[in-house]
DNA sequence: CGGGTTTGACCAGCGC
DNA sequence: GCGCTGGTCAAACCCG
């Protein structure tokens, strides 16, 4: 079982345990371990019916898509920095002509915004989506699924603009505390790695920061090293992906084996943590020098199989274009054999969990037999975990521990709508992340298809590149 | 030679 | 204030 969890919380230590807790338990979470735990056959078959479905309308004919999204699903790569994720995508604002009509993308472009947002603004704006929206009640679970809503919620109060709220996914990935900072208006494009504060820009939000960096550039500001401000990120956004670790095949004799992804990456760290036999590598993105993107690996203490990635910041540009610049990343690559049991197994079902994590809990690992990927976007939380806190009693039971929303919202649509209809809406996000990309000025989205401007099919189609020609799809994609 | 990794040292945040 | 811990630096080295 594929499992997929955005999370926020607070000031997350890089310990995938916290992450878990969403799809074992806890005061916060259970209404996704509900989802995960005990409903585990209607969240397979929803799951197992998306992913069949969602595959084979999504990626058949866009294999730019495709090759995203493998790196995503499958070659565990991070496209959840600044691709969108396609099961995530907006429904309603995805534009089906590729014209960059969606207001929503205009707004995270214009909208000039705080990093901060008060506790009373989360709660309130929460119950503003649960008034307004409440779209996602599942009486078969006694679960609502409007964590999605309330992160639009969340979300929107840093945009200054409500998107419509019909989609269900709108949100999840749109968690953009920091948005403000590739805003075009903003005084300074803070680039320098050591002056860039945390962002979980993702996404369409980061595609449009591309462009703003691209265009105005002039506002790059380098900091010199050994800038104090970044020794501890502590209000650092991250974003936590839990992978089963690839075969160790073509690693070093002392090196994690980390899975490929678009970006390139250079190691400059690798520390012993404490309480964990595994060492932490840290990378940063080599494709700029300015590019205050970084991850770090290590592998999870109870299950050595799998990986713990956590992305740092965000990338200032875009994907590199040219081979050269993943060079150094073949050193790194897993094998041909990703395409292992755990790897199959990930492509099966999908699962997107959003739920606010209490920080600092008892911790738990990835289980391998329930969570093979998920994602946890995180923010800094403080101020929601003192409301959560103050009202646990209330929150706990169905304010704060959210259901699934994808996995309600296609029970939803099981129940009211055709899986024809369901997928038919998704087929309208065809235009994926890097047609976003084109259509920010990079190439005619028309075109992209046939020019593949970043040799996806090169990387995925075992070319000379060592980077990506270690890929092999996994059994669920040779469905296409 | 240019890119990577390795690894010990340095530094800052945090808890006591 | 001190020690622990984690994040980063940078020299040395490796690799294609």
């Amino acid at each position: 079982m594929c499992s997929i969890f955005v999370q926020i919380m607070e000031s997350y230590q890089g310990d995938l345990t916290d992450i878990v807790r969403a799809s074992s338990g806890g005061a916060y979470s259970s209404m996704a371990s509900s989802t995960i735990t005990s409903s585990p056959s209607q969240a397979g078959t929803n799951n197992h019916f998306f992913h069949h479905h969602y595959w084979q309308q999504h990626f058949s004919s866009d294999p730019i898509n495709f090759s995203s999204f493998m790196e995503g699903g499958t070659n565990f790569g991070d496209p959840f920095s600044n691709m969108r994720d396609p099961i995530l995508y907006d429904l309603d604002i995805m534009p089906s002509s590729g014209n960059n009509s969606s207001p929503y993308f205009n707004n995270t472009t214009t909208t000039t915004t705080t990093t901060t947002t008060s506790s009373a603004e989360i709660i309130s704006t929460s119950c503003g989506a649960l008034e307004d929206a409440a779209p996602c009640y599942d009486a078969n679970t006694n679960t609502s699924t409007v964590f999605g809503h309330k992160i639009l919620e969340d979300d929107s109060i840093m945009r200054s603009s409500r998107p419509n709220t019909k989609n269900i996914f709108s949100n999840m990935i749109q968690i953009s505390p920091n948005a403000a900072k590739y805003n075009s208006t903003s005084p300074v494009m803070e680039a320098s790695p050591r002056a860039i504060q945390p962002s979980a820009v993702v996404s369409g939000n980061m595609i449009n920061a591309t462009k703003d960096f691209l265009v105005d550039n002039t506002k790059v500001q380098i900091s010199s090293p050994r800038n104090p401000g970044l020794k501890r990120r502590k209000n650092q956004a991250k974003r936590v992906v839990c992978i089963p670790a690839p075969a160790a095949a073509n690693s070093r004799q002392t090196g994690e084996v980390v899975p490929s992804d678009l970006w390139a990456w250079r190691k400059y760290g690798q520390k012993p943590i404490k309480g964990s036999p595994y060492p932490r590598g840290y990378y940063r993105c080599s494709s700029s020098k300015v590019c205050s993107a970084r991850k770090q690996v290590e592998r999870s203490r109870t299950d050595p199989n799998m990986l713990v990635i956590t992305y740092t910041s965000e990338h200032n540009h875009p994907w590199p274009t040219q081979r050269n610049a993943l060079a150094g990343s073949s050193r790194s690559q897993p094998s041909k054999s990703t395409n292992n049991a755990s790897t199959s197994k990930n492509s099966e079902t999908f699962h997107k969990v959003l739920t606010v994590t209490k920080p600092k809990e008892e911790k738990q690992e990835c289980n391998n037999s329930e969570v093979n990927v998920f994602v946890k976007e995180e923010i800094e939380m403080k101020d929601i975990e003192k409301q959560l806190e103050i009202d646990d009693g209330e929150l706990s039971s169905d304010g704060i521990s959210y259901k699934p929303c994808m996995l309600e919202n296609i029970t939803s649509y099981n129940n009211n709508q055709s899986h024809e209809d369901f997928f038919a809406e998704l087929g309208e996000i065809e235009t994926g992340p890097l047609n976003l990309l084109f259509n920010q000025g990079f190439i005619d989205q028309k075109e992209s298809k046939a020019l593949d401007p970043f040799h996806l099919f090169d990387w995925l189609g075992g070319g000379t590149n060592n980077h990506n020609n270690s890929f092999e799809e996994p059994n669920s994609m040779r469905m296409l």
